[in-house]
RNA sequence: GCGCCGGUAGCUCAAUUGGCAGAGCAUUUGACUCUUAAUCAACAGGUUCCGGGUUCAAGUCCCGGCCGGCGCACCA
């Protein structure tokens, strides 16, 4: 029978720290209980020496025959069998910072193993599946769900001192809005009603805003029925975040210092490497319209008024199928993606997207078909999507009314018209600018990984059948 | 959803033109009083992802299925 607690009074991070003054072969006297995994195992006759982890860092256990109680038992442990150590800090003659055992429990069994103890587990299936076993043999796998852990930390701390306040919307909504994606679909038995699983939580924070709270923001799962790839999980984790009284240019101001100060709180710096590829997160990002990108990609002065015809055709050229349904602004933005995000790796913020592929941001000042939104692409991805709202409620309804009409042209990507949304409109949204961000992607360019499953502890994996 | 690649011992990986399925680590047993992926010796360990087919003979070739990686599509 193992126990049922164990007296730990210290780490191996702080051990490792605190002694480091210890010559070779000297004793400190000070006894301590420390705890964790025999990760390896080197016994010797009537000696045994045994790497231990905890979740600060690793510590070698010297057991002696003479000293140790239950030696033989001890020598006899498996590797990655929890064990509660008591015993003397020392440095062993060789040099490595110890504890010499005097008494020792076997706190719980490992009865599988954790992997080549130099390869670690390779097979991606078995990582993502027993997460566990791999957060063990794997200390990249650790150190990748650590930074995102300290992100989601350093972003909240950074919304609660810019005033936000953190809040939480419904996951189970009866329409899947806020967003152009297909949701997944639930049924409520004492209900006896569908829900969706929802696709975004925008129009639920900016009813808030209606409320009178004039800052929020919320971190939270959203869910989208679409493929699985290195970048996409079909749950994943955004931020949304909405101020009363700013505008799209108070709110990229924001977004860069955020992002960038997320990074320095994680990482120390701002300046880093993408997979190899030197990368800066550093404020202030370029802002570059639209427009201005395309136009450069093309050769040719582009816009959201250049004629149908002739944007059809360069994205046409570029080998993207071109729907009836879509007009110029989709048009500009399908051959601004075609031609531009590959080259947009520092952050930049690409801005003035269309009114028709933008339906609940605020029209441009200066043009009627343009809206204030901006997205910011790092590392040839989408980071970030922002926009001064649209507080008009008949404007919201003919945008929405339009996405239907979309919907009825054979358009399956289209965003479902909200009544209670435009209702609340009715009461009266302030000016105000929001924000989405996604955590993972962000995860992923701190945490310098490739693939989106390295940041979620348990991505979404294909049941096993058969 | 489509295409390409992969799946061999608990883990990491070999296996020639189709010809007895192997190694290291882990496990088990033994030796060893300063090791560091300890070392040395020995034992044991297999539905070669699953189901069919071709063949004297299939891990290997063919068909179907399952799961994964990458790319495309969709999207953030």
């Amino acid at each position: 029978m193992t126990p049922y607690t164990f007296d730990h009074n210290a780490y191996a991070a702080s051990l490792q720290e605190a002694y480091q003054h210890l010559e070779n072969g000297e004793e400190s006297g000070a006894q301590v209980n420390v705890a964790g995994r025999v990760m390896l195992l080197r016994t010797q006759g009537k000696l045994a020496f045994a790497t231990m982890r905890d979740s600060t860092g690793e510590i070698q256990l010297f057991a002696l025959a003479q000293v140790t109680k239950d030696f033989d038992a001890f020598a006899k442990v498996h590797l990655g069998d929890w064990v509660g150590i008591s015993g003397e800090v020392v440095r062993t003659k060789r040099g490595e910072l110890s504890i010499k055992v005097a008494n020792w429990v076997l706190l719980a069994e490992a009865q599988h193993n954790f992997g080549d103890k130099w390869a670690g587990i390779a097979d991606h299936d078995l990582r993502y599946r027993h997460r566990e076993a791999d957060l063990w043999a794997n200390p990249e796998s650790r150190l990748a769900l650590s930074r995102r852990s300290a992100m989601l930390r350093a972003v909240r701390e950074r919304c609660w001192a810019a005033g936000f306040m953190e809040v939480e919307t419904p996951i189970l909504n009866p329409i899947a809005t806020g967003a152009t994606a297909r949701p997944f679909l639930t049924h409520h038995n004492a209900l006896d009603s569908e829900f969706f699983l929802r696709i975004a939580p925008e129009l639920w924070l900016k009813r808030l805003v209606v409320g009178g709270y004039e800052r929020v923001f919320e971190i939270g799962r959203v869910f989208r029925n679409e493929g699985v790839s290195p970048r996409h999980n079909p749950e994943f984790t955004i931020l949304e975040l909405y101020a009363a009284y700013w505008n799209v240019r108070d709110m990229m101001a924001f977004t860069e210092e955020l992002v960038a100060g997320v990074a320095l709180d994680v990482l120390g710096t701002t300046e880093t490497t993408y997979q190899g590829r030197a990368f800066s997160f550093a404020a202030p990002w370029p802002r570059r319209p639209m427009a201005e990108l395309a136009s450069e990609a093309v050769g040719e002065d582009v816009s959201v008024h250049t004629s149908r015809e002739r944007l059809a055709a360069l994205v046409s050229e570029r080998g993207v199928q071109v729907h009836e349904s879509w007009g110029p602004g989709r048009l500009l933005a399908e051959l601004f993606e075609a031609t531009c995000e590959e080259s947009l790796w520092n952050p930049t913020f690409v801005t003035d997207y269309p009114v028709e592929v933008s339906p609940l941001a605020r029209r441009h000042q200066s043009d009627n078909d343009l809206t204030e939104r901006f997205e910011s692409y790092a590392a040839t991805r989408e980071l970030s999507n922002g926009f001064s709202e649209l507080i008009d409620p008949v404007d919201q309804r003919s945008r929405f009314e339009e996405q239907a009409r979309l919907a009825a042209a054979g358009d399956d990507e289209t965003m479902a018209i909200d009544e209670d949304f435009i209702k609340a409109l009715e009461w009266g949204l302030p000016p105000t600018a929001g924000l989405g961000v996604g955590m993972d992607r962000l995860a992923m360019l701190i945490a310098d990984v490739g693939n989106i499953r390295e940041v979620i502890a348990f991505p979404t994996l294909k049941p096993l059948r058969d």
